[in-house]
DNA sequence: ATGGCCTCAGTGTGAGGA
């Protein structure tokens, strides 16, 4: 089984590049951030066409995360419970919610697709909810851990946190300055993995970014950041036996300034040891 | 090579992104 996560932004503007890659790269299930539109605009007989069905969350035209799949989605979830809202010059409880977060289950699998909030500045309100919604989410990944002992759970999607300064290779983005490198970030990203999910990528892909900029030669010069993950509970990250960072999409007409992550999923039959996922 | 912002709503220009 193949898994995917890629930030298109806009699926309306990249719906041909990302279904096609999918096909290419016969991937099962895509965990797509920043659609940019509502379910009613989704432009879904080209992902149903190409066999996928789709699981989509959208409010308006920002934000927005979306499955694809070729296996059956079940318990679609929008919205982790205590998930903060974002509303610009009010702040508290209460706020409303923004499209950022879509659960799917798959097979024996659970799966979310998360948009995490951008922080804008350090000085903006934006931050501070940045923060508290890794707070929630931590919280949350904490409790259903502990509620499903075992479970094969991956939060996939762009975390807007470069973890390590070989992370960050855009020279805009300055120690003390800028968002996405700041203590509190870095440190909103461990505690995330702490509560029980583990890079799975990284280790069988130790360099290389996932987004550049589309200003001032980014890409060219690959001043890029690493902010795509995809962090797996233990069960998860047992069964992964592949990842790559598909770089190739960053090239070519109107790509994104994300490209795609995508791991295999197998299991070692003789290895007893491990849980039967697939 | 991979090339100097892009997308959306809406029709002029602001918001948001990272």
């Amino acid at each position: 089984m193949r898994i995917a996560t890629w930030n298109v932004n806009s699926i309306r503007t990249r719906v041909g590049r990302v279904v096609d890659w999918l096909v290419r790269e016969d991937i099962d299930v895509l965990a797509m951030q920043e659609i940019k539109c509502k379910p009613e605009q989704f432009p879904a007989a080209a992902f149903e066409d190409a066999g996928y069905e789709l699981a989509v969350h959208g409010l308006n035209q920002w934000n927005g995360v979306a499955f694809a799949s070729r296996l059956p989605l079940d318990d679609v979830t929008t919205s982790f419970p205590g998930m903060p809202g974002f509303l610009k010059g009010e702040e508290g409880p209460g706020l409303p919610l923004e499209a950022r977060a879509l659960g799917v289950t798959v097979g024996d699998v659970r799966l979310w697709s998360l948009y995490v909030p951008n922080g804008r500045a350090l000085d903006d309100p934006h931050y501070r909810y940045k923060l508290d919604w890794y707070a929630a989410l931590t919280a949350h990944t904490r409790e259903e851990l502990a509620r499903h002992p075992g479970l094969a759970l991956a939060l996939m999607g762009d975390f807007n946190v470069a973890p390590t300064d070989a992370d960050m290779g855009d020279p805009s983005f300055v120690p003390g300055v800028s968002t996405h490198i700041s203590p509190p970030e870095r440190a909103a990203f461990e505690a995330l993995e702490a509560a029980g999910v583990q890079d799975v990528v990284r280790p069988l892909v130790p360099q290389g970014y996932t987004f550049w900029d589309y200003k001032q030669l980014r890409f060219p010069r690959n001043e890029g950041m690493r902010i795509d993950f995809i962090l797996g509970s233990s069960a998860f990250a047992e069964a992964v036996t592949d990842a790559a960072i598909h770089r190739e999409e960053r090239k070519g007409d109107a790509p994104s300034d994300h490209v795609p992550i995508a791991i295999d999923l197998g299991l070692d039959a003789d290895d007893d040891d491990r849980p039967m996922i697939f």
